[in-house]
DNA sequence: CTGTTAGCGCGTTCAT
DNA sequence: ATGAACGCGCTAACAG
């Protein structure tokens, strides 16, 4: 026996599918008596309308699509759950894809969720900013078909939708104004996104607070580090490089393993050298010293995000300009940068 | 113009659906000429079957349910991501629902998911063993529902499903051996999950290997923590207690704050006191002293999970009987623990 | 080669 | 008070 159907109902009553219907959905129209044997019927039988057949004649789902590049990062997990905690209590299931900053796979993916399986998406794109010309006709088609979409974090001028955003410029220039009312000149920036806008931003913003400061931009401070890079190494360059006052570093794993790589060379942290860290998880906190780190906010943004979609979606009619929500971030100092002057 | 379908087409070539149903699945039914007319204004117009209708069609969704109480947990987050991994790979999608513990909203979860829209499900259950009794009928009514189902990690014996489960007893006593093997013989259990038949399991474990070595059990050492309870007073008693040798910690973050809090009474890790906590996420490796941690092989976990049940989903006749997978549990040993003597 | 019919499961007219 | 017919978008069996 499997799924029970409104026509098995029927069958067994010996009545006509479209009688269970109205029985089970409580209409007036149903005699009394026979509607509540029918309720009774389904209940017992653990009746559930088929959700699948609803949703093509409603032609909606009720369903948010999450692209992300990576679910082991915190801050896309604190997105993740502010959108599920938002989508929920308005009635949204979510499905969750994750690209591993795969192209191929984000691709992939949206060809999925724009077959008609669900309401509406939001994505975080895998694209560096390289790539991403080559990349846009994709989203761009996936736009086209009319399926809502908010973009977040990682987003491109290139497409024309709703946006959330970081103000990563700001970030960027706080960060480094607060190395440098503590006293650090020579600031380094260890960045494992270099390709990103992201990145470019938090480094605009660092470029402004040296400028306005006076200190002189030394663009060998600025350090990539790509996957396969062994982070030792690309610290002793740059450790021999220049005495280094601070570091700044776009993520919060390779904050720790840089704070952990510069203790291991006798560095004092924050006394020989201060750092900041970006993305305010539970690693920060609990590492010697605790690190200063910059909160983005994530659980707000995934919650503005989904509220931002879920309105696109319910008012598909209303022509409101496209907005591009920019979220602020907040230093969160602890005790891996040395006190204000 | 909203989404493009078989009809629309029809329409515009003045034919029928059907036959451009065939055009565009590439028919040899379809003269070649006719065929490419339609492929290309396809193309062209971005069409895409719907997924709704093809589900509706073939009963079935290519989707998988996840249930999951917590997605801020690491164990949790590795689980997902080796579920998400292996599915992608066999053409599934995963619809992810977070219960945050809480019991209403895991009935509500699987009542939604029990309607059609997933084709299996994963699950662990936010119910503490104490609620359990109450919830399984829920639980299970969805099961009855013919819908394959595994369960993972957090089980019931009231359930008939299949499951995938960690070693807890295994490791309880694997720890507990581990201690005991460096020369701590009073070893506490701090633990956060105390209702959970995972708790139970890893302190039978540890009264196993207390007994294999002439330890005297006492219960005042098992330290129940509540999601309320101050931590630091709660320790400030057990170290009042008895002098303590070693602390063994049921999760991560809560390992992570005990050696905080034993650190700032004075105490040094591992010479007064050592550690070892369970699961094996970026925490324990980045604090000071790195954490002797339990892993449970959460990806490994997620893989084997999906496999069994994507197995069950399309050999749904089989008539296999449940299996229950017990996955081992490794020490991953750092500086929070002494060198066995 | 192309079209008609039927049906996946459901709710909604509109008849009876 | 009950039922027949229709359509959501699609495929497949069958007709022409």
């Amino acid at each position: 026996m499997s799924k029970i159907t409104l026509k098995k109902i029927a069958t067994h009553f010996n009545v006509s599918i479209s009688t269970v219907s109205k029985a089970i959905n409580d209409s007036y129209e149903i005699s009394e008596q026979l509607r509540t044997k029918i309720q009774d019927y389904a209940k017992a039988n653990n009746y559930r309308p088929n959700k699948v057949a609803l949703n093509l004649l409603n032609r909606n789902t009720k369903t948010i699509g999450i692209v992300i590049p990576n679910i082991l990062n915190y801050f896309f997990v604190q997105v993740l759950y502010g959108i599920e905690s938002v989508a929920d209590i308005k009635g949204y299931s979510i499905i969750t894809c994750i690209t591993n900053q795969s192209l191929e796979k984000e691709t992939k993916t949206l060809e999925l969720l724009s077959a008609g399986s669900v309401d509406g998406i939001i994505i975080s794109s895998a694209a560096d900013e390289s790539e991403l010309p080559g990349h846009v006709p994709q989203i761009k088609k996936l736009h086209d078909n009319q399926i809502p979409m908010v973009m977040f974090d990682r987003v491109t001028d290139l497409i024309q939708c709703d946006k959330v955003i970081v103000d990563d410029y700001e970030a960027g220039y706080k960060a480094t104004r607060f190395f440098i009312n503590t006293g650090c000149r020579t600031i380094a920036v260890v960045t494992p996104i270099e390709d990103s806008n992201i990145s470019k931003l938090r480094i605009d913003g660092y470029k402004k607070a040296l400028d306005e400061m006076g200190v002189d931009f030394d663009e060998k401070l600025i350090v990539p580090i790509g996957k396969e890079d062994d982070l030792d190494i690309t610290m002793s360059f740059l450790l021999n490089y220049r005495p280094i006052d601070a570091i700044m570093t776009l993520d919060e794993i390779t904050a720790v393993k840089v704070m952990s790589i510069v203790q291991s060379r006798g560095y004092r942290v924050p006394e020989d050298i201060s750092i900041i860290g970006f993305t305010n998880g539970e690693l920060s906190k609990y590492v010697t010293p605790s690190l200063t780190m910059v909160s983005q906010h994530g659980k707000y943004i995934g919650e503005t995000t989904v509220d931002i979609l879920i309105d696109r979606i319910e008012n598909k009619d209303s022509k409101k300009e496209f907005e591009t929500k920019v979220v602020k971030t907040s230093l969160i100092v602890r005790n891996s940068t040395k006190k204000p002057l």
